[in-house]
DNA sequence: ATAAGTTAGTTCGCATATGAATTAAATTAG
DNA sequence: CTAATTTAATTCATATGCGAACTAACTTAT
C-alpha cells in the first residue's frame, strides 16, 4: 500500500509540471500549444484527416478540437476542406505555415524526448514506453475495473 | 532513436485518456474532479495549508486554485481561514464533508493505483516511479535546459 | 422509398488552467 | 521610520477541455 499508492498522483503532478513548462516553451518558440503541435504531427503522418480521426488519436473529445482547429486555421497553420466522398466530413490539411511550424516543433520535441529519457537505460526506456502505452490503451478498463486482461508490449 | 522519439506525445495521450476516465469516475462516485481530490489528499497530510503551498505541491499556478477552492468551499468540502501569524495568508482546512469525500476518494484512487501498475513487476514499478518523480522534479530543466541534441528525423 | 438509426461536426454552458495585473500585508534597505 | 521589495491571494481575459444537445448527411431496416 505504500509504493503503489501514489502513482496516480505522481502522474498527475509530473504531467502538470512537464506540460506547463513545455507549453511555455513551444508557445515562446513557435507560438503553439503542445496540443496544437500534436495536431500538426498527426497531420504530418497523414495529411487530410477528419476531426473524428484526430480526436481518437489524441484521446480527446471532438468538441475540444473544433475551437482548437478554428484557432489553427485563423493562424494559417491548417485548412478545413469538405470531403467529397462524405458530405459530413471535413478533412484537415496542413498549410505551408503549418509545415514550417512543424519543422521547428519537431526540433523542440525531439529535444524533449531525448531529455526526458536521458537518465534511463535502454531497457528502462522500454518499460516506461510500455507503461505509457498500457495507460493510453487501457485507460477505461484500468479506471473502471475490468478484468486484468493480459497486456503486452506494443509500440 | 525512433522509439525514444515519441515519449513526450505518448505521455500526453496517456494522461489525456487516463484522466478523462478517472475524472469521469470520481465525479460520478463522489462529485469531485481528480484535482479537487488531490487537494483533499494534500490537506489530509497536513490540514490547514496556504494556497501557495498547495500550488507548489501540485505543480500548478496559484490563480488556478482560487476558483477551484471557491467551488470546494461552496460544496462544504474545505474552508478558508485567515492566518493569524501572517495577514496575507489564507489557510485551507478540511471540513467534515471533505473528510468523508476523502475517505471514498481514497478507496477509488487506491484501486486506480493498483490497477495502473498491475501488469508490471515490482522492479518495473520502481523504474516507472523513478521516471515520474524525475519528470516532476526536473520538468523545467528537462524542457528548457535540454542539451541541443539536434535530431531532425521525426518518425 | 421511407423511416429509423448512426456518424461528423458545431454550438453551448461549464470547469479548469494559465499569466498578467492588482491589492494587501510583510520584509528589507536606507 | 520610511521607501522599496517581496510575497499571498484574487481578479481578469484567454485558452483549453468536457458532455450534452443540435444539425446535416450517410446507412440500415423494413
Amino acid at each position: 500500500m505504500s509504493k503503489t499508492l501514489r502513482i496516480f498522483q505522481k502522474l498527475q503532478i509530473a504531467h502538470s509540471a512537464l506540460f506547463r513548462a513545455a507549453d511555455h516553451r513551444t508557445r515562446d518558440q513557435i507560438g503553439l500549444s503542445t496540443t496544437q503541435l500534436a495536431v500538426l504531427f498527426i497531420l504530418s503522418r497523414t495529411d487530410g484527416q477528419p476531426i473524428s480521426e484526430i480526436s481518437k488519436t489524441l484521446a480527446m473529445g471532438k468538441s475540444s478540437l473544433t475551437g482548437l482547429i478554428d484557432r489553427m486555421c485563423a493562424k494559417g497553420l491548417v485548412r478545413r476542406s469538405p470531403s467529397q466522398a462524405d458530405g459530413r466530413v471535413t478533412n484537415i490539411y496542413l498549410e505551408q505555415l503549418g509545415r514550417s511550424a512543424l519543422e521547428q516543433g519537431a526540433r523542440e520535441t525531439n529535444q524533449f524526448n531525448t531529455a526526458l529519457l536521458a537518465p534511463f537505460s535502454s531497457a528502462e526506456q522500454d518499460i516506461i514506453g510500455r507503461f505509457l502505452t498500457h495507460l493510453a490503451e487501457n485507460a477505461d478498463d484500468i479506471i473502471n475495473g475490468a478484468a486484468p486482461t493480459d497486456d503486452a508490449s506494443n509500440d
